[in-house]
Parts: structure tokens; sequence; C-alpha cells
DNA sequence: TTGCGTGCAAAGGTTTTGCATGGCA
DNA sequence: TGCCATGCAAAACCTTTGCACGCAA
């Protein structure tokens, strides 16, 4: 039952890092930029491969944030806070906000169980504009 | 105030092709391979290009759907209203769903007022699966 | 005629595949 | 030892850019 495959350092260290950042999401390019500071070589192959699967057992989630051109991979914790996280992209400074908030959480079961729509919340980004934006903008 | 450019049958082919599925969203390939079985070629830049423009003139939107390496394109109607409601894309059936909702511009309201963050209405866009969708997917 | 529009080719970036080697069990 | 894991190189894609030519106004 464990498909998991070998224990290798390569993986492990792939790992490691998407929990240490389970609270955002990275690229496969971060991913190996950062191994390689750590002086832990890790081909973006080997990067890809194991990230496919990890997404078949579910221990990561995959999706594309609008204006970027590389797919974003962040650790899947099953806990509840987690699925609740919103991104909030400002249009000016391209700043990725991620955003816990209950008023929005709430406003998610509206939607499902009034409107009968499920939102994905790891692909939905809000666009607008930031209040440091907003604010140097308006002076 | 006419920022639309010159009139030329390859936009004026893009367009209609946009139009025609403006119920579902397309991909650049789709649309460039529509256009060479209509026997009006139409370079991939050229396509490029116009979807480029039109996204800038807010007359077509443009998605990513999982699943899918390339980007997605569909024809913004009703460009009124659009700026006063969310909306919600299916990433099953690829219908888009205008939505009015109270709850939804509270939610907006309270970004505002308590996260100091000004969402886009028009280009914000919520993904997810649509009521139809879920009834046949769990069959 | 003027200047944008077009399309080919090439470049840039991300992701996948082939294949020989390396390493876990 | 037997296999999967790894990583380099190359291929496959999607998208953008450079440049010469075409065409609308």
């Amino acid at each position: 039952m464990n498909n998991s495959g070998y224990k290798t350092k390569q993986r492990q260290a792939i790992l490691d890092f998407l929990i240490e950042n389970k609270d955002s999401h990275v690229t496969v390019s971060q991913i190996s930029d950062y191994l390689e500071e750590e002086g832990t070589h890790v081909g973006v192959t080997t990067i890809y491969r194991h990230l496919d699967k990890l997404l078949e057992q579910g221990l990561v989630r995959k999706y594309t944030v609008d204006g970027t051109t590389s797919a974003c991979f962040q650790y899947a914790d099953d806990e509840e806070g987690c699925k609740e996280h919103f991104h909030l992209k400002c249009e000016k400074c391209g700043k990725l906000i991620h955003l816990n908030c209950d008023h929005v959480s709430e406003m998610c079961r509206h939607i499902l169980g009034d409107h009968g729509f499920r939102i994905d919340l790891f692909r939905t980004v809000f666009y607008g504009i930031c209040e440091d934006c907003a604010k140097s903008q308006t002076v």
C-alpha cells in the first residue's frame, strides 16, 4: 500500500521544502533554486517527477495563477485551516497576498449552499489594488 | 477614441469565432485550427496580438484551466453590468455565470474595509464546479 | 504614402521524454 | 542483485520578439 517508492534524499529535500512553505505556493524553479543554495542539487526532471507522484497521492496541489507562466505547487495539508486560503493579487505591484479570513470562508459556503457552485479555493485569485498601492496612487 | 486599429479580415475572423463561441472558452490553437479549416489562414502571432488588444479593451477574458497548458479566452459580452457583479467559471463545462448577490458584495466591502484591498470585479473570476456538473459527476 | 498589421523564423521559458548511470532495498 | 531513481540532453509545447513585407486608410 506504500506507493511512495524509495526513500531518497532528493525526495525528502523536496518534501521538506514543500512542508516548510505549506502556507504559500512554490514553483519548480523556486524549489530548484532553494535546493541549489542549500547545497543539495536536484535536477528539475526529478522535481517534476516527484511532484507528479505527490499529486497522485494527494499530498500536494497544483494550480496556475493568472498572469504567471509556471505552475504553482502547495503542500496539501489536510487539516482544517488550509482550505480557507485565498489569494489577493495586486494588479499594480503584483504582490500576492495570502488571506485567511472567516468572512470569505462564509461567503464560500453561501455560494455553495445558495448558488450550488463549489469554489476552488486554490485556483481562485482576487484581482484588485492593495492598500499600499491605493495610498501611493491617491497622493 | 477608437483604439481598435485597422479593420482587417484577420481581426474580424478572430472576433467572429470568439463571439460564435461566447458560451465557452477557446484556446489559441483552437482558433488557429478553426480558421485554417475555414480556409482563412491566420498566424498564431497575429492571434496572440489581437487577443492581447482585446484583453486591454475588455472585450475578452483570459483564463487558465487546470489540466491544460495553454490559456483560454472567452468573449466578454454585456460589458455594463460586469463591473458590478462577480463571475463564476466552471472548470468542467466552461460555463460563465454572472452572479449578483448581496452576500458577495458585502464580502467585497469587508475586504476593502478590513483588509484594505479593492477588488477588481471585472477581472476577478471564481473558479470552481457548477451545480450541473457537480450532479453529473457524482452520479 | 504612412504606419499599423501580418506572418515567418527564431528566441525564451516551462515541462516532458530518452537513455545511461546511480543508489535503495 | 534487481529495480527504481536520478540527471543530463534533447524534444515538445506555448508564447513572445525581431524583422521584412503587406495592406488599410
